[in-house]
DNA sequence: CGAATCACCTGATCGC
DNA sequence: TGCGATCAGGTGATTC
């Protein structure tokens, strides 16, 4: 579920509610993998460290110490949330650390794509090399970038490898705004649509943040809450539905296995 | 090598 | 009401 928008969300409500430097107590493991293999006791190795800053890199929450980094990938229905003694575990409880008396961050995920790793710092560029600019931080031209792909506009979007961040939902959404068709591939794409798909990057990322992401289903933010995003889609979802724009009907298809909504008369 | 497909897993929804 | 098919925010692994 978790595009760019709603990890930053996630990323900057961990650092609210652990508020670091704080010192990893204890860990409590429910399964002993999610999508790979739980590193329980390297993990559990680290009781006693500091927790010095959370930060997010693409669609990734980092936990950094000081000579290692937890990596935690939410997946399509990981969350973080906070619980104190009152925990019920709930059945898709998976694991959970304390930072201070009493307090538990619990991850939860139902469908387990999500996953928890530990590197060492010095090999985070390396763990990351295939992702490309952060479309909200990083200097980038978006026409230089993708104009020798072959791939479909929507599909280049949502390749990590070039720009990271956007998923399926927010890939409808900008090219949109930016009144580019998916299906059109990028060396088709006019130097005034790249233009325009770099603008709408920024600004659907930005107000999709402050409006608390998208929760078409699962999606919560580190308290626990629902995004108010989805409430202003444009087309995701909208099937058959009049477009805000021009009154015809939204259009929808698979590209590259993904659902896709889009209106042909105002995309080109 | 890049591109396409598969695999991973639970749960909600839809058609019959 | 029940049941199987389909689909869901992602990405690493495998295959072509």
């Amino acid at each position: 579920m978790p595009e760019l928008p709603e990890v930053e969300i996630v990323t900057q409500n961990l650092t609210q509610i652990i508020q670091p430097p704080v010192v990893i107590k204890q860990w409590k493991f429910f399964r002993k993998d999610l999508r790979f293999t739980i590193p329980q006791a390297r993990l559990k190795k680290l009781i006693g460290q500091k927790i010095l800053k959370i930060s997010r890199r693409a669609k990734y929450i980092l936990f950094e110490l000081a000579d290692e980094v937890i990596i935690s990938h939410l997946g399509m229905t990981g969350s973080w949330r906070l619980e104190n003694s009152d925990w019920k575990k709930r059945t898709h409880d998976h694991l959970a650390f304390s930072f201070k008396s009493d307090n538990f961050l619990v991850y939860e995920d139902p469908r387990r794509f999500g996953f928890i790793e530990l590197i060492q710092k010095s090999q985070l560029s390396s763990r990351f090399k295939n992702l490309g600019y952060e479309p909200l931080a990083d200097n980038y031209n978006l026409n230089s970038v993708l104009k020798e792909v072959k791939a479909p506009i929507k599909t280049a979007l949502m390749n990590q490898k070039y720009i990271v961040g956007i998923g399926n939902i927010y890939a409808s959404e900008i090219l949109f705004a930016a009144r580019v068709s998916p299906l059109k591939s990028c060396m088709r794409v006019s130097d005034q649509q790249y233009q325009n798909i770099q603008v709408e990057i920024k600004k659907i990322l930005n107000q999709a943040i402050q409006n608390g992401g998208s929760s078409i289903d699962n999606y919560r933010n580190g308290y626990g809450e629902k995004g108010d995003y989805q409430t202003q889609h444009q087309v995701y979802g909208r099937e058959s539905e009049a477009c805000f724009s021009c009154g015809r009907s939204i259009q929808s298809q698979a590209l590259s296995g993904r659902s896709t909504f889009w209106c042909a008369h105002c995309q080109k």
